[in-house]
RNA sequence: GGCGGCAUAGCCAAGCGGUAAGGCAAGGGUCUGCAAAACCCUGAUCCCCCAGUUCGAAUCUGGGUGCCGCCUCCA
């Protein structure tokens, strides 16, 4: 089975053909600047990302383009806030947005555009739309005439004679009385005093929101790209928005297949769920969760619910992920052990049966919980035999331990779940003194001295070092940290 | 009001017509001087409710109920 991709336009699964053989042109519209990013924003990145690096093991070669969107409302607040431009304010975040997206190791994107980059282009695609009768310029703005575009609501399934209701309660706005139609969206806004401000045909002022993601779909990637994808809630109005005014403009489709990720939701303390966001105050960001959790585990809670299915926070689930990161970093963190039984960790990967399944689970929409179901039942196996070897149960057949390891390295690198340096190193003892200390300890053991065989350990362990007693041989060892 | 989505054990979650994956937590056990670690065992007679289709449904149809998202900036 080939893979299949959910297409927003289509509401189906659909197998997935790129519209030229082994290449994926694929878009993310990525972040507004003004703030820290939050888990939800960790998942969404995480989610494409992780599609991404799936179509790379599978030989596509992938370009994958993200935007910053750092021209806006919110960002020209926040800069009047903190006594700031509002370039400073969008390079703060943008900064942040990376080191947060590397801690949850989010491959850089080929490119950034960035709507401040973008000008000239934007303001000839608004240029062209004007001259072609889909937009018109009112009083210093610039509108989108969503009337002339045909096919609007295609992608969200709304339909203008629907949306008009619940329009009419938004109409008190000096903004609607320059708009031939309430549904018409500004392509360029003219500048009110003191805003930070392009020149333009139409005088000076800023894009609108939509319009910057068409401009840069088309610079960087073409006219038509493979994958557009995004957060559910851009469906409508902005990807909606975007394919009005580039297919107007170009005739052809935006992208093949449209894919929106559902969100991360919140239990509220009335005990119904909603979405993290901002608005609503319920959100952790990632520095914050980052001082409790390890990265790879927050990665790991967001991947292990498929990514059209709302995902509800809760601490609890979070520390169950915990677990099982814990476990998945010990096996990933098992090379230098491997090496040591004359293991190559670099070895063949085995195709079956866990590449199989994986892949099956992938192939079907990235049904990264299923892989994960897979990946995890793989670590198991073989922390189980890591187990039982260094408590005396030599491995049974080394070299196919070693393989299914490297096959479990391999998968655990196409979800992006990265083993990190051992966190705390204690001041490695000299073997010597850890054996002299262990010894000092037997001796104590049978004089059955149980105090001073527990302070021994208790020494031992916290400089790192975690005593495992045998029944038939003597005490090992290992770093508690491994 | 319109559009879309979801409802599976304490928690998370897969399942897409053939008789309920997996994980976390919990309980019991083995081992141990005691621990730690590890290992083993135990779980939904049932998938929100009610009808229906079918030899057979968590999976399809219809009707309920509850919840979520979008329709306004939003990942």
């Amino acid at each position: 089975m080939a893979l299949q991709i959910y297409n927003t336009l289509t509401r189906r699964k659909e197998p997935f053909v790129p519209l030229e053989a082994g290449k994926v042109k694929m878009y993310v519209c990525g972040v507004t600047v003004y703030d820290y990013c939050h888990l939800g924003h960790g998942r969404t990145y995480v989610v494409w990302d992780t599609v991404r690096r799936y179509l790379l093991s599978r030989g596509y070669a992938v370009m994958y383009v993200q935007n910053f969107t750092d021209v806006d409302d919110k960002i020209l607040r926040r800069a009047q806030q903190e006594g700031a431009t509002m370039e400073a304010v969008a390079e703060k975040y943008i900064a942040a947005y990376f080191e947060d997206m590397d801690r949850l190791n989010v491959l850089r994107a080929d490119s950034y555009p960035r709507a401040t980059q973008t000008m000239p282009e934007i303001a000839a695609l608004i240029d062209q739309l004007t001259s072609i009768g889909y937009a018109y310029s009112a009083a210093g703005d610039v509108y989108y005439s969503v009337r002339r575009f045909a096919e609007y609501g295609k992608l969200s399934g709304k339909h203008l004679a629907e949306l008009e209701a619940g329009a009419s309660e938004r109409l008190q706005d000096e903004e609607l009385a320059r708009k031939q139609d309430p549904f018409d969206f500004a392509l360029w806004k003219g500048a009110k005093p003191g805003e930070s401000a392009w020149e333009s045909p139409w005088g000076a002022g800023r894009p609108g929101w939509h319009i910057e993601c068409s401009a840069m779909v088309k610079k960087s990637l073409g006219e038509t790209i493979d994958i557009h994808a995004g957060g559910e809630d851009l469906q409508f109005p902005h990807h909606e928005n975007e394919i009005a005014q580039s297919e107007a403009v170009t005739g052809k489709p935006l992208a093949r297949y449209w894919m929106h990720n559902a969100f991360l939701n919140v239990v509220n303390q009335a005990g119904t769920e909603e979405k993290m966001s901002k608005s609503l105050g319920n959100f952790k960001t990632l520095r914050d969760l980052f001082e409790d959790f390890p990265p790879m585990a927050l990665r790991l809670f967001l991947l292990k619910t498929s990514y059209r299915n709302p995902i509800a926070f809760s601490l609890e689930a979070l520390k169950g992920s915990e677990q099982n990161w814990r476990e998945m970093e010990e096996v990933l963190r098992l090379a230098p052990w491997l090496a040591q039984q004359g293991q190559s960790v670099a070895g063949d990967i085995l195709f079956d049966p866990w590449v199989r399944r994986f892949n099956e689970a992938m192939d079907d929409d990235f049904n990264t919980a299923a892989a994960l179901a897979e990946l995890i039942a793989l670590g198991k196996q073989l922390a189980g035999r890591y187990h039982a070897a260094i408590h005396g149960t030599p491995l049974a057949d080394p070299v196919r331990f070693a393989r299914e390891w490297c096959t479990f390295a391999f998968l655990c690198d196409i979800l992006g779940l990265k083993a990190g340096e051992p966190e705390v190193r204690p001041s490695a003892l000299p073997e010597a003194e850890i054996e002299a200390q262990i010894a000092l300890r037997r001796q104590a053991r049978a004089e059955r001295n149980w105090m001073e065989a527990d302070r021994i350990r208790k020494q031992l362990l916290d400089q790192g070092i975690v005593l495992i007693d045998h029944k038939d041989k003597p005490t090992t060892w290992r770093h508690a940290d491994l």
